[in-house]
RNA sequence: GGUCCCGUGGUGCAGUUUGGAGUGCACGCCGCCCUGUCAAGGCGGAGGUCGCGAGUUCAAAUCUCGUCGGGACCGCCA
């Protein structure tokens, strides 16, 4: 039915009779006997030239014969890839009409998105989706590619399967052979893949569906899917190399640009430097410790006499900040659990301004000063508070401050490493897991396990990228002594955990190896890479909240 | 479960603060003209329950309440 693609056509081109199949894109008429077609395919646009095009309009599909030829003399196209050509001599067989689109398939103009999800075939056809979908494969094929080159098995798990204790709410599927019992769609298949591992499959991946019933968010759909993988007789070190070469080439099959190594932090570090576990290291400043500043303890300021306190210098912002906005920044400091924020200007001379200067001693002033480098026309902001207060009002800050799209500037690809093993204690003095209870801990930790259990460290680690946390993964517990362990601190009983996790933990007698694994959300992989692209630009379909479900501009099934 | 924001021809917006005739802009659509355009251009035209329902008022796109839909965020997402 046709030769080629219109939008692969180039001067080399020239001279060859073409058939091309695709949709009007858009028309110009001069008359009664000139007109211009483009023809849009899956591989962009193509001019051609025709005999009148009365009978035409946007969206017909059509199939075009006629001859590549050169553009006359200054009237290329630069913003075209086919612009050096043209097609001419068309003979146009409608294939089929079309009603006007509901929006304007064009890449120029931000249509509303309830219309495009309910003609979401019209929406696909836009060039940048088309072009984010492409892009996609080619992602996909190398991560296939790289994790096959590493000795990875792909193994699909099942979708119908089984209630996992812990983790995010599930999709139950009712069965009709055992009414009365439903199946549940897999939050991830982190079961499944642990016990290939005890199968003796070594390493498995795969690209996998995973399914969560919980609400939605700007960067979350209830199917989503990630790089999953796992392997045995490995160390953290082996895992995070495993995913690096898949992330870094995934990246350069989508960019063409290799990034350089990626880079390490621990979570105490990120969380003291930046304020998050998700640190996004492309700009804004960074938090500075204030609070050894201060050797006496006895400073006469009250607000200061909080077991944390730390600082962020804003470059030249003296003289952007305002008292209104200063004010605003207070209020948002406030919003964000901090019980106040200390703003100080730096003058010229070096000295600081502030409201709260008057209580300070000279040498607490010019310590703030020397830790957080401030020059003359810098502001500084100083939150003082319980630790984790400071952190998280103070890493939010940091962002507000100037933190550029996560698709625009450089891209920081960085490991958290070394998570705290429990996030805190539950309403019985419980410590909580803040991973899941299979996670290992940190060799040097074990023997403060109970001890000391919320300073022990855990071997898990998240990937992040600008901001964006890409997944994670852990090295898992293998032997039933650390198991054991770990349950009895939880407060969960041997027939508690056999009823909970019995299928795992029997299978894990049978010669359960060591081993760890990962996972990559590949939906936010993808939205990483083209500029300016949200969650709903790399997906096929998009799923909303809310009646009636718009999914593929039809209600959901009724029984 | 909670908080905040937004619903105006097919699309994108302005109009709402301070109530006074569905008023305006751009795109698209329909018709006519046009032989080198490319977001073609020119002339003309059609297209509206201002999300929906109450209320206040002589009068509501505009004010109030409710409701539906959408968005952002918190909870939640081991």
């Amino acid at each position: 039915m046709r030769t080629d693609r219109g939008g692969d056509l180039r001067a080399g081109d020239v001279g060859r009779s073409v058939s091309l199949c695709g949709w009007v894109a858009r028309r110009r008429e001069h008359g009664e006997h000139l007109a211009f077609i483009d023809l849009r395919d899956r591989s962009g646009v193509v001019q051609c030239v025709v005999d009148g095009a009365s009978e035409l309009r946007s969206e017909f599909v059509v199939r075009i014969t006629g001859t590549v030829r050169p553009r006359p003399e200054g009237t290329a196209n630069d913003d075209l890839a086919t612009g050096e050509i043209e097609v001419g001599d068309c003979q146009v067989e409608v294939l089929n009409q079309a009603e006007p689109p509901p929006f304007p398939v064009s890449d120029r103009v931000d249509a509303d998105e309830t219309a495009r999800l309910r003609h979401r075939y019209v929406d696909l056809r836009r060039e940048r989706m088309q072009r984010n979908l492409v892009m996609r494969a080619a992602v996909t094929r190398a991560l296939r590619a790289a994790m096959d080159g590493q000795g990875f098995l792909e193994v699909e798990t099942p979708l119908l399967w089984v209630p996992t204790p812990e983790g995010a709410r599930e999709f139950v599927i009712p069965s009709r052979l055992q009414p009365g019992n439903f199946y549940v769609l897999p939050q991830s298949p982190q079961l499944a893949k642990q016990l290939l591992m005890v199968a003796g499959l070594d390493r498995y991946y795969q690209i996998a569906r995973c399914l969560r019933d919980e609400d939605l968010r700007a960067d979350r759909q209830f199917e989503f899917a990630q790089l999953d993988l796992e392997a045995s007789f490995v160390s953290q070190d082996d895992v995070l190399a495993f995913v690096a070469e898949a992330v870094l080439d995934a990246t350069e099959a989508a960019t063409g640009e290799r990034p350089g190594e990626i880079e390490r932090l621990t979570w105490t570090e990120a969380m003291e430097r930046f304020g998050s576990d998700k640190p996004d290291l492309r700009a804004g400043p960074e938090l500075v410790e204030l609070g050894p500043v201060f050797v006496f303890a006895a400073t006469g300021f009250k607000a200061f006499q909080a077991p944390c306190i730390k600082g962020i210098r804003v470059e030249g912002g003296s003289g952007d900040f305002g008292r209104n906005k200063l004010d605003a920044l207070t209020d948002r400091a406030k919003s964000l659990g901090a019980k106040g924020l200390v703003w100080m200007r730096v003058k010229p001379e070096g000295e600081l301004e502030s409201p709260v200067a008057k209580f300070l001693s000279a040498d607490e002033l010019a310590g703030i000063v020397a830790r957080t480098e401030a020059a003359p026309g810098d502001l500084v902001l100083v939150v003082a508070d319980e630790r984790p207060t400071v952190r998280a009002v103070l890493g939010q800050l940091r962002l507000d401050l100037g933190r550029p799209p996560v698709s625009e500037g450089e891209r920081r690809f960085v490991w958290i490493t070394e998570f705290p093993l429990f996030e805190g204690l539950d309403g019985d003095g419980r410590p909580v897991p803040a991973h899941h209870a299979f996670t290992m801990p940190h060799p040097d930790d074990l023997d403060r396990l109970e001890s000391d259990p919320l300073s022990v460290r855990s071997q898990s680690y998240d990937l992040v990228l600008n901001g964006w946390e890409l997944g994670s993964g852990s090295i898992r517990i293998h032997r039933a002594d650390i198991q054991s362990r770990i349950f009895a601190l939880l407060g969960i009983s041997e027939a508690d955990a056999e009823a909970r996790f019995g299928f795992l933990l029997s299978a894990f007698r049978y010669g359960a190896p060591p081993h760890g694994g990962f996972a990559v959300g590949l939906d936010r992989l993808v939205a990483g890479y083209p500029h300016g692209a949200g969650r709903n630009s790399v997906l096929l379909y998009v799923r909303r909240g809310a009646n009636p479900p718009l999914y593929i501009g039809v209600d959901l099934a009724r029984r």
